[in-house]
DNA sequence: TTTAAAATTTAGACAAGACTAAAAATTTAT
DNA sequence: ATAAATTTTTAGTCTTGTCTAAATTTTAAA
């Protein structure tokens, strides 16, 4: 049995796995849970303990094949939830993180399949995420930031880094979504900013929206 | 802020006081938590410290206004999670009970207002247990027990009092549901089996039957 | 390569919710 | 009306997940 505590560090640890593939720290865990190092450490060792990640002293973690899955499944039905609050009941992509964020600790595999099933299995959430299967497989995308893309150049709105409701507000006022084209005019090499083009509007993105959307090339 | 705990124990007071309108006793509360008697006075002074309960030592509990409204909208969530479980998702009415139990303490306005007009701002829930609006108000039924009937009558069955699913698979059984007319032919006065007659096929069912089988006369 | 800084772990404490054992109050029965 | 039985409360302990402060290990810098 894993605690929703637990369920919720497997998860952290798992985002972190991903970025770079070396071992998850202590720090880099407590800041994203918001706790302190050594809850983090404590935990850590509970996570161990139950085979969940493997812990070296001092070296941080590594998921084990069993963390992984729990972690997977977790984020599984955190997505599957966000794509029936958009579908179903008429959320907005920037309102279903909070609620998601509760509902994916529900226990019941039957829940889950139904769900799916209900959802004509979903292969993203509303962000542009990917939805892992009931096996814990998940699809490699080869999605790219649009601030790595160096020239002119027309492209697909195809997901976003930051969901928080800020950074979606944004991209709803300027009438960005997912599947949306944009077309890369100029890129500033002084502060990273681009002209882009959205829409027939022609509008300028700061560094940090080039770095919080993904995109798709043509 | 209402824990999770605390809205499992306030629900069960509800409960309990429904039965009779006498005050709530320590034991009663222990019994139906499944927990020990000095648990349930440790929760009860909390409830009472955050105004959820009226207390006195020794004297069992009461329900505030604002304890009763908590425990409504905990069983609101209930049954509208029992609905969606049973008409979106195809589980049947002896498998809802368990998953409602987690579902109910989802915290969020919006999905329980949304959740409930997707479904059509149902009445009754699966077990035929009336459904609470959103301010708290729970229409009076006039519904029966079965066995309270004593002379050949007919009836329809519009709740069930006991909903484990071994007593709902046996319903299911004799193909008796919400709906279903019964028809009383007889009753035995030495062990209160009655006679019945259900879809044109007689029955005799025992007296744990008929107290836990709610009925409307015709 | 030795020292300073940063990261990590340990030790001890706390709140929530549960438990056991014992004390106190209430109810029941004689 | 008092004694016995039952119910309820108190006192002290445990587990989970958190914290602060101090100790230890690793990393970075001079």
């Amino acid at each position: 049995m894993v605690t929703l505590s637990e369920e919720n560090y497997l998860k952290a640890i798992y985002h972190l796995a991903k970025q770079d593939k070396a071992s998850v720290t202590t720090n880099a865990i407590a800041t994203k849970m918001m706790t302190k190092a050594s809850s983090a450490t404590d935990m850590i060792k509970k996570l161990a303990e139950k085979g969940l990640v493997d812990y070296q002293k001092y070296q941080g973690v590594h998921l084990t094949e069993k963390g992984r899955f729990a972690a997977v499944s977790v984020i599984r039905k955190h997505r599957l939830w966000e794509v029936f609050l958009v579908k179903k009941l008429n959320f907005s992509w920037d309102e279903v993180h909070e609620v998601a964020e509760q509902l994916e600790h529900i226990k019941s595999e039957k829940l889950t399949q139904q769900l799916d099933a209900f959802l004509d299995h979903p292969k993203e959430d509303p962000h542009g995420d990917p939805i892992p299967d009931c096996e814990g497989n998940l699809p490699s995308t080869q999605k790219i930031l649009l601030a790595q893309i160096e020239r002119a150049e027309s492209c697909i709105c195809v997901g976003v880094k930051d969901s928080t409701s800020q950074f979606l507000q944004y991209l709803d006022k300027h009438n960005i979504a997912l599947g949306t084209k944009i077309e890369v005019l100029s890129k500033e090499s002084f502060d990273e900013s681009m002209s882009i083009n959205v829409n027939k509007h022609q509008l300028t993105i700061s560094k940090e929206v080039a770095h919080n959307l993904f995109v798709k090339i043509n």
